[in-house]
DNA sequence: CAGACTCCCGGAAACGTTTACAGCTATCGG
DNA sequence: CCGATAGCTGTAAACGTTTCCGGGAGTCTG
């Protein structure tokens, strides 16, 4: 009596066919015991028992093609290294994880076509919903995103007229803080260290530097603006750079990674922070305050964010048929040590710092 | 004549039913032009068209219960926030990504059962293999791991006898070379800020620091021993805690966010480093770069550990009838600023610090 | 011009699960 | 004691895809 072929997968492992067969009853009253639902409390005896003694455990495919979900959800993200991604995967996370779900990620790396590749991929159903926050959008990638067949929430600035959820954040008027702040405490030479200029962060970030330069009246000077990656060696090669040609009394920084750069470049150029250059950077992350000096820094909400897209992703798989809707994370400023103390003009009792460019300080 | 409900998906998308009806062929010739194998020009034509019109895009889910496969790996980590982690994906990433494969990861949290639920789902074919990093190890979760329904490697230490694919560092050794360090250049009191001993690289490191001490003949001051979590402000406090009762001359911290929390606090306390107290990290992470001063680290060959552990995983998905595998990464240590300098006893024209405990120092 | 060969096509089975439906038995109420 | 009802059970269809297989048309060779 030879072993029935059909009732194990093709690997070899069991299947709802290979513990019926073995309990001896249909593969309909199998799947019920195993199920929970039903059973008269002999089947779910010999359904228990067969289960366990081939070592059964379901196919989640198989079910998920059945039932259309998975359980699953993911967030891309650019770069998992950079910390405010982190924090908006975890506060994601926590609202995902009370709806029985689980948070995938993925890093894009910044590799535009692995996006939407990852997009063509995961939101095939591997998925029950996406969450993304890409920092370059071409159109390619926004028809992806309006016609994948699973829910998508945007994090991040996209075009007025997508008809994608969406969470965004006012990143200019993020820098504006930064900059207002500087300004109050005596800083005119302001540096800015920003990032790629092909990035929608990058752009955004750069307009809201020169427009709160010149809210301020305070004239451009290009040798203040300088450019890398999102990324700590590139920030602080970045200042290197900018300290090379000039002589900045503050630099803010298009995010935290690269104010830590910055930073690590000033000290090692041997400015002293904050009195001679005030540091500010961007997000937040748990990384400026590890820092010594602590870095001041602009909150763009990462967590709120990520808390508010989760929200809405799970509304959507709930109910597809929602309108598009988008909301705003407001800014704000936590002043620390990097950009604590007030430079020279406000305490007359000093003398101005050695600056060439310092011969604005009167009031 | 009413369109056919048959032919698209219960959620109203299309599937090969609708392009096919559409393109007036069978779903035989509809899938093969889908997936570029065979077909006329003609048909090609009509089908591309017809796909084209309905914005057709393949159901994932059901083309892996046919295929078996996913395209898919998941890595699975305590906490994605440490830069490890970040450090070891990244490895991981470049192996898979060359197996035509996407990596997505997911943080546990460190919560055992969010782990074994995870295995469970995941591993039930959603992915087509998995990595985990573990750092609690019961015997529930053992079992899991052997009997996943799909190839898993673990990166970490593991039972002797586990039958499952394995890459592992020597942590104790790892701690052993910083201690040795530390000792040749003159250190004493050696701290060590430890996470906890419930998890398999506390245990380890633990027994590791104890055996470097009495291998130099240092006898053992508990005072000197700390343990918090793996985290940066839990490193932060702990050395809070332990400066509050004794006065190290030196800090060997568990990993690196322990150190940076433990430099942090050593700082605060006007403690200079490594003047007064050298620190040395372990992982030697992005971030033991990123302080200022540079953070001495035990590298654990972490990228390396993710490299091998991907490859291990590969060849196993594609042979999963090989015998389990144990493969080990040497521990090494990168010296930095935090530790480079050498203590008074080397260097006979200085001093001695005004430590109480410095009354060792003699040759 | 006949046979072999190639190419393309459609029907149908398969992947492993859940579930609608219908049939059966046993119980209960009248 | 009979009909209705409740509870289990098994058969079969469905989820959306790929692929085996057999048949038909066309092309090439001898």
């Amino acid at each position: 009596m030879g072993r029935k072929r059909l009732q194990e997968s093709v690997d070899g492992r069991p299947t709802v066919h290979t513990v019926a067969a073995r309990a001896g009853v249909s593969i309909a009253s199998a799947s019920r015991v195993l199920n929970g639902v039903g059973g008269s409390p002999e089947t779910i005896r010999k359904v228990r028992a067969a289960a366990a003694e081939v070592g059964y455990v379901p196919n989640a495919i198989a079910r998920s093609l059945q039932s259309q979900r998975t359980g699953l959800v993911a967030l891309a993200v650019e770069d998992i290294g950079n910390p405010v991604y982190v924090e908006m995967m975890r506060a994601i996370e926590a609202v995902v994880a009370s709806s029985g779900r689980q948070l995938l990620v993925h890093a894009t790396g910044g590799r535009i076509d692995n996006e939407t590749a990852l997009l063509r991929r995961l939101a095939n159903r591997y998925v029950d919903g996406m969450i993304v926050s890409p920092i370059r959008v071409t159109d390619d990638h926004l028809t992806a995103l309006v016609d994948s067949p699973v829910p998508v929430v945007v994090v991040g600035q996209l075009g007025a007229d997508a008809a994608v959820d969406n969470v965004r954040t006012d990143s200019r008027h993020g820098v504006a803080l930064a900059v207002d702040h500087l300004v109050a405490t005596g800083r005119h030479r302001i540096g800015f260290v920003n990032g790629p200029l092909d990035t929608v962060p990058g752009t955004a970030r750069d307009a809201g530097f020169r427009a709160a330069l010149t809210h301020h009246g305070i004239p451009l000077d290009e040798d203040l603006i300088e450019v890398g990656d999102f990324q700590y060696a590139a920030g602080r090669e970045a200042t290197q750079r900018l300290l090379a040609r000039t002589d900045p009394d503050a630099l803010v920084c298009a995010n935290d990674l690269i104010a830590v750069g910055a930073l690590h470049a000033l000290l090692a150029a041997g400015r002293r922070v904050p009195q001679d250059v005030a540091v500010v950077g961007m997000d937040d992350t748990e990384l400026a305050r590890m820092m010594f000096p602590q870095l001041s820094s602009v909150s763009l909400g990462s967590a709120e964010r990520g808390r508010r897209a989760a929200e809405l992703l799970l509304q959507r798989i709930a109910d597809p048929s929602l309108p598009p809707r988008r909301e705003q994370v407001p800014p704000s400023l936590a002043i620390r040590a990097s950009s604590g103390t007030t430079l020279p003009a406000p305490r007359p009792a000093d003398p101005p710092t050695n600056h060439p460019s310092s011969e604005g300080v009167t009031s």
